[in-house]
Order: C-alpha cells, then structure tokens, then sequence
DNA sequence: TGAATTGTTATCGT
DNA sequence: AACGATAACAATTC
C-alpha cells in the first residue's frame, strides 16, 4: 500500500531510467484501469518524450513531449500496484497490466494484483492534481498551516489526516505512526486542537514521512518489498505489543473503517493535566 | 471462507 | 446548504 514514501521512492528510481527515453508503444489488457480509453491512451502516448517524472500526492506524474504539444500521465498505485522492467531478461512478473515499451527496447510494465490502480493520460493533469492538498513535505506546510487546517474543519483527526483534499500522500500506515509520534489521539477532535498540538503534529507528519523515504519506504505486507520504514514502526501492526515508549499495550481501533493503531498513554483522547501526569507516570516507569 | 486491505464516490444525517 | 460520517465498491491474498 504505497503511501507518499512509498511512491517518491519508486520516482527516484524510474526516473533516471525513463526521463529522455521516447515511448515506443503502450499495451494494456486491463482496459478499466486507463483513462480515457486505452485505445486513446496509446495512440497520445506513442512516439512522445517523457521530459520529466514527478510525484504529488500519491499521484506519479509523467510529462511528455508529443506530436501535440505536452501530455501528462498520471498513475496512481491504489493499494497494489508496482512497477516492473520487462525485457531485461529476467522472469516475467505477476499480474502485469500495462507496458510501456521505450525506445531501447524496454518495457516498463505497471503491475496490479487487485486492479485498484490507475492510469490517466490527459492534457490537464492539473484537473486532478489540483483538488488535492497541501504537499506536507514543502515549505509551504508550516506549522501555522497546519494549525489552520485543523481548526477550519471539525473531523476526527485521523480522518482529517487521511483526506488527501486537505494533505497530500498520508495513507493509514504514516498517519498511525505520525498521530503516535505527536501524542494525538486519531479520535480527537480536530478544531480543539490547539497551536503546540498543532506544530507538534506537523513536525511528526514530516519527520515520519521523511525516515520513510530515507529508508526507502515500508514492506508491510508481499505488496511493497525493499523498504526497512516497518523497522521503525511504533505503534503500526503492533497491537498487544508493549509500547516502545511506556510499555503499555497497543490498542486496535476503528477510526471510520480503517484500522487504527494507538498507545491509549502516550495518545490520550483527552488532553489536560490527568492525562500528562499519567503519561508521565507510565514513562518514567517503563 | 470471509476478513482485511485503500481511496473514491454516493448517500444519509446533522 | 454545507459539511461530516458512513457504506459500498473495486479484486485479491491468506
């Protein structure tokens, strides 16, 4: 389940491989996932240049030179989608659905075990990218952004967090680990967060997402191999387990319907001098 | 076998 | 009316 790490890493190591290269042809035989169409797909796609390879979000963003002018295309990996060379002479991978064949006589092939994903070649790409939010790595998310976009809409936290029209790239793995490193309840309420909650969670969104990129992202399960981020985890997949700060037990939740990871001590649901003087307490024991 | 998994969308409720 | 919560959905793995 690719998540904003997951996905800038796989964009650091397509992009030297394909940026320059000319597409020679695109073949898919799972029609459903490509937008418009994938007859149309292929035909704006081949004989363009790709110039450039992005990530925002969890959208991969191509940009191609063609006969008419700039295309983009823009693929988003859903819960198990990946992407594989073909033609290298390796064994054939599983579940491809899509190959890009370049002009050295690779294939890039997208692979999709659940056929979630997506692939969307368009002119506009800004007609998508533009409903999503703020990128939480840029400068631009600073802690009085944050504070904003917490107080500006009553949610749930993790379901605020979770929202990719309000932040960009978290998926329910980074916004368990983020919530537990800021000492946020995912049940709290976002608009009585107030100023130091709210730069506390915006340095723990940017601090996990950024070791998760250092270490190349998370495997979690046989969907996302090569990362060592789960190494790291605290609290995610970790039910019953003692928490790495005051020992108490992880706890399982529902937040919406996802599953929900959180140390009921280090994340009190409600914040005020009890609450500290409790966690305090069970620290200093552990 | 069915529970779990994710982001999007449609629908229901406040 | 606008926003938030909830359910359904896509398809596969274990």
């Amino acid at each position: 389940m690719p998540e904003l790490p997951e996905v800038e890493t796989i964009v650091r190591a397509v992009r030297p491989e394909i940026v320059g290269r000319t597409i020679r042809r695109f073949q898919c035989s799972s029609p459903r996932q490509v937008l418009p169409d994938s007859e149309r797909a292929s035909a704006l796609v081949r004989g363009a240049r790709i110039t450039e390879l992005r990530r925002r979000g969890k959208f991969i963003h191509a940009v191609l030179e063609g006969a008419g002018g700039e295309l983009s295309i823009l693929v988003h990996l859903r819960m198990s989608g990946r992407f594989e060379w073909i033609g290298g002479g390796g064994a054939e991978p599983r579940h491809v659905r899509a190959v890009w064949t370049m002009d050295d006589g690779r294939g890039l092939a997208f692979c999709d075990a659940r056929r979630f994903g997506r692939i969307i070649v368009t002119r506009t790409p800004e007609e998508i990218l533009s409903r999503l939010g703020v990128e939480p790595l840029e400068a631009e998310f600073t802690g009085a952004a944050a504070f904003e976009m917490l107080r500006r809409r009553r949610r749930r936290i993790k379901a605020l967090l979770l929202d990719q029209r309000v932040i960009a790239g978290l998926g329910n793995i980074y916004t368990d680990e983020a919530l537990f490193r800021a000492g946020l309840h995912p049940l709290r309420e976002s608009h009585r967060l107030d100023r130091a909650a709210a730069n506390r969670l915006r340095d723990a969104i940017r601090e996990v997402l950024t070791q998760g990129i250092e270490r190349q992202g998370a495997s979690v399960d046989w969907v996302y191999p090569g990362g060592r981020m789960q190494e790291y985890f605290r609290v995610y997949g970790r039910t019953g387990e003692a928490c790495r700060v005051c020992g108490t037990p992880v706890v399982y939740l529902r937040v919406g319907q996802r599953g929900t990871h959180v140390c009921p001590v280090c994340q009190p649901l409600r914040s005020g001098k009890q609450a500290d003087r409790k966690r305090d307490a069970a620290r200093a024991g552990f």
